[in-house]
RNA sequence: GGAAGCAUAGCUCAGUUGGGAGAGCAUCUGCCUUACAAGCAGAGGGUCAUAGGUUCGAGCCCUAUUGUUUCCACCA
């Protein structure tokens, strides 16, 4: 036990938050040590990006991750939170090419080698960033135990993975219609394109019929991909087009002739029925082309511009050597407006069409376009050659896993989105052209096209025996993610972390990234180590500005949360957060918010510094049972019932109700009403009574502050430190368990019943606007003596501006009707002698307006206890406490009736 | 087109086995009552979106409707 030490008069959070984190670290508080007695409590964190800045995202993630693993700490789990940053492939190389463009250079001009030597400059620099940030927010993880995405053993995991799944045939290389960005010049997984509402126009084109001379209408939102249109599509049930069936069509303005096919793709309900299909350029257009076996024309570049003959040459050199894999697409020399920008095409070409007569119209048409989710700038389909991995084997145990409740999903209504994303999963694209990520382990031999996928950093043809190019293409940096809760404990190795920590415990994140990443993890999981790699995933929401807008970068409404802490202190930062947060659920922030939640933590320093000022005892030990007073029960009784709900909303996720349970006890029960009723007994130091108001004080107090510890473990630390403790620091010490020796429900009703006068005398003394400083003696006419004992008169003199109290049977003859204000409650009529302010016609109308509510009341829980369904069906329990409720209002109107009667 | 969430006091939101609705802020009244004015004591304010249903009993369960938000898919 540290020496105690005096709290300052003022909360300032600046001036213990550092030095207390500090400590800890120190102290190796973060990191367990591996105990097979114990069971192991883990929480992989979310990695942030090294590009990030803290934000009230993660401020959210962290709090409610640091809660989870202080309660399982503080409650005997050998616990383990694993930090770490994520390499965030595409997101960090667009930071740092826009970095290197301000520069003047290009990432040609630097070479691979240049580029990542640059790269990882950048993550030296600024990957320690988000780092410091979350110490600041007290997480209390095992910095030891810090991983990044791409650092030797989460390298190892990927390249692993990678040869196993090849090995296994689940990965696969091949020209297939994919997401590309021109912007970022690389390909984007389905997952990452998001959709976006745009203005467009429904451009109504004219292609003449070979064998008929007639005009085919139909109808595109992209005319510049015509030029790589390969066939028109019609139903073949549709009676419109019947004699087309095997015609063809002149492709105007480069007169290629195309054939008419039919297709169910083409919907007669929907403009004329005619489809153009273009298979390079469009998904739906390549299941066409590869249902009636079309040839594939691709006009676009890489980089969103028209193909020219240079393009045109470099793809038939492929064709002419052989060399070109299955499904190459041709490509077409766009001549006039080869070289244009896509944008700039589509004027072109729609002025020729026009010019030709082979525009009809054009209609405005808004329309969903698919974005890329870095850049928010258009995709374009293409076909291309990328790496994919075969997502149905992998999905189907995922999905097993999760229906059978290996891995449960809080709140549960998430696990439809699981379902539903994994029951019609599509092969995932993983190879990205980027330089910044994992390099693809694979490598080809340039004379025979032979293919090697190894571990190793270098290979030789085994058919020629030449030195082998790898490829230049990196993994989609969602590819490690989805391996991080076991990369990160060292598989694939057999380590000790592996075989104690995992499969890891519950992992917490947001439901904007469950496709992403969470459903990754439950596959590869089940994949390489045959187990599910978490038991629980608790989904939070988003926390939105006070308008309840996303708060983003372009709106410039994003709340720093290290202002926050700067100005209110982490605790109140996490407080704000967690409090009245249930899973799932968006909330919002904002200042009353986050000023309630500083209200609350100076509300906790006062009442301690209150306590701390008045303790002259060295140890806290309950006293024995006998010497305690009624509002000791009555609080000792409050406190366990707050044990078991707050340890009851935790292991049940709900941390916000966990939370509002602790405050409103502090503050309702402890603060506004044990510590005064202590107050007379902490005044008289000589008193026995003294020493037991101190002990329970104290021991109310520690309690409290260890069950708000997970919640504010700055502010409880530093409080634990000034009272006499068991530990050296609180997030060490035991977490309070229900101890139902502590549930005194029948004294505490002695104390209720005093409680229910006091509020009585103040709500009327308010109603007649008497000042406090106007005492007044008060008069209890109750059966129930022995709950207003003399020990109570401090209670009344302190709480209810009583100058004295005489408490009895009756005090008929001793004052009378109109000499004193008549208070009835169900357990006692107060009588107050203010007769120089009694208008008694008026407490005439008060007391019959009472009685006219109790007579309704009476009425109503009789008639609910008349019906015999109600007596019959509902609990024991719940038809006990009508008939109590029953009792307490006829006592109450039996006083109303009295009081009236003496009114006259 | 498919799915999900939300709708409760003026505002922001809690309300988990269905048993007479709560908090914070705001408003009004009165208090420097020696821990705290970032406070204390009181007050007002709600057909729990609408319409049905199940039940002895519905804010909570079921159905439909309206408004709103989000996710997924598609839009030639």
């Amino acid at each position: 036990m540290t020496e105690n030490h005096e709290l300052p008069k003022t909360y300032a959070p600046g001036e213990f938050e550092e030095r207390i984190y500090k400590n800890w670290c120190e102290k190796g508080y973060f990191t367990p040590k591996i105990d097979k007695k114990k069971k192991p409590y883990t929480i992989v964190i979310p990695p942030p990006n090294i590009t990030g800045q803290l934000h009230m995202g993660h401020a959210l993630d962290n709090t409610l991750q640091d809660i989870l693993i202080r309660y399982k700490r503080m409650s005997g789990f050998c616990t383990l939170w694993l930090p770490g940053t994520d390499h965030a492939s595409i997101a960090t190389e667009a930071k740092i090419v826009e970095a290197m463009r301000k520069e003047g250079i290009t990432k040609d001009q630097l070479g691979r080698d240049g580029f990542l030597t640059r790269a990882w400059a950048w993550k030296e620099q600024y990957g320690g960033r988000i780092v410091s940030q979350l110490k600041r927010m007290g997480s209390s993880c095992d910095w030891t135990r810090e991983r990044f995405t791409m650092d030797e053993g989460c390298s190892e995991a990927v390249k692993e993975v990678f040869v196993r799944l090849y090995d296994k045939g689940l990965i696969y290389r091949g020209n297939r219609m994919v997401n590309w960005c021109p912007t970022c010049v690389t390909s984007i997984s389905d997952a990452e394109v998001e959709y976006e509402d745009k203005p467009g126009n429904f451009y109504h084109l004219l292609y003449p019929v070979k064998e008929t001379g007639e005009m085919l209408e139909l109808a595109t939102t992209r005319p510049e991909t015509m030029l790589g249109d390969t066939a028109v599509a019609i139903n073949a049930e549709d009676p419109r087009y019947t004699h087309l069936h095997g015609c063809h069509v002149i492709l105007p303005l480069i007169n290629k002739e195309i054939p008419i096919v039919c297709d169910e793709h083409a919907d007669m309900t929907k403009g004329t029925g005619v489809v153009k299909i273009t298979p390079a350029h469009d998904p739906n257009d390549y299941e066409v082309g590869e249902r009636h076996n079309l040839p594939r024309v691709r006009v676009f570049t890489y980089d969103g511009k028209m193909t020219g003959a240079a393009d045109k040459a470099e793809a038939d050199l492929l064709f002419k050597n052989g060399t070109a894999a299955v499904g190459e697409p041709e490509v077409l020399d766009c001549g006039k407006y080869a070289g244009m920008t896509t944008a700039e095409a589509r004027k072109a070409i729609l002025a020729d069409l026009k010019e030709g007569g082979y525009l009809k119209g054009v209609e405005p048409l808004a329309h969903n376009v698919g974005t890329c989710y870095r850049c928010h700038q258009v995709i374009e389909p293409m076909i291309s050659k990328q790496w994919f991995v075969k997502m149905e084997p992998l999905a189907k145990p995922a999905i097993a896993a999760v229906r059978e409740g290996r891995t449960k999903f809080v709140p549960e209504r998430f696990e439809k989105n699981y379902f539903h994303w994994m029951e019609n999963i599509r092969d995932w694209c993983i190879s990205r052209q980027l330089w910044w990520g994992h390099r693809i382990p694979a490598f080809y031999c340039d004379d025979c096209n032979e293919i090697v996928v190894t571990k190793e950093a270098t290979a030789t043809c085994p058919k020629c025996g030449r030195a082998m190019r790898q490829d230049p293409d990196t993994l989609d940096t969602w590819f490690s993610s989805a391996l991080w809760p076991f990369s990160t404990l060292g598989w694939p190795n057999k380590t000790e972390d592996l075989d104690y920590f995992y499969p890891t415990s519950t992992l917490v994140t947001g439901y904007d990234i469950i496709t992403f990443w969470v459903s990754r993890m439950i596959f590869s999981a089940l994949e390489y180590t045959g187990t599910e790699p978490f038991d629980t995933v608790l989904i939070h929401g988003l926390v939105r500005d006070a308008q309840g807008r996303k708060m983003s970068k372009s709106l410039g409404n994003g709340i720093d949360p290290l202002a926050i802490i700067d100005e209110y202190g982490a605790d109140a930062l996490r407080f704000a957060l967690a409090t009245g947060n249930s899973p799932g659920n968006d909330m919002r922030f904002s200042d009353e918010k986050i000023e309630a939640a500083r209200n609350f933590a100076n509300k906790l320093w006062n009442a301690s510094r209150f306590v701390r000022m008045n303790l002259t005892i060295d140890k806290i030990a309950l006293p024995a049972r006998d010497k305690l007073a009624a509002e000791d029960k009555w609080v000792l009784t409050a406190y366990n019932n707050t044990v078991k709900a707050v340890r009851n909303a935790l292991d049940h996720y709900e941390l916000g109700v966990a939370l509002s349970t602790l405050y409103d006890f502090l503050w309702d029960i402890y603060c506004d009403w044990y510590i005064e009723l202590c107050k007379a007994r902490l005044m008289d130091k000589e008193s026995e009574g003294n020493g037991i108001a101190q002990q329970v004080l104290a021991y109310v107090l520690v309690g409290t502050l260890k069950l708000l510890h997970p919640f504010m473990p700055f502010i409880t630390e530093e409080i634990y430190g000034a009272l006499p403790h068991g530990c050296e620091s609180i997030m060490i010490d035991s977490y309070p368990e229900a101890d139902d020796s502590l549930d005194f429900a029948a004294d505490a009703a002695h104390m209720e019943r005093v409680i229910a006068a006091i509020r009585a005398i103040r709500q009327r003394r308010n109603e007649m606007n008497v000042v406090p400083s106007r005492k007044a003696k008060v008069y209890i006419e109750t059966k129930y003596q022995e709950s207003f004992g003399p020990e109570t008169a401090p209670f009344f003199a302190r709480l209810a501006s009583a100058s004295g109290l005489e408490v009895a049977e009756s005090f008929e003859g001793v004052l009378s009707a109109d000499s004193a204000v008549q208070i009835v409650t169900d357990a006692a009529t107060i009588l107050l002698p203010l007769s120089d302010i009694i208008d008694t016609e008026k407490e005439k109308a008060r007391l019959t307006a009472e009685k006219q509510k109790l007579v309704g009341e009476i009425e109503r829980v009789e008639k609910k206890l008349q019906n015999e369904g109600f007596v019959a069906k509902a609990p024991a329990a719940v038809v006990e406490a009508e008939r109590g409720k029953l009792q307490k209002y006829r006592e109450n109107l039996d006083g109303v009736v009295a009081a009236l009667a003496k009114l006259g």
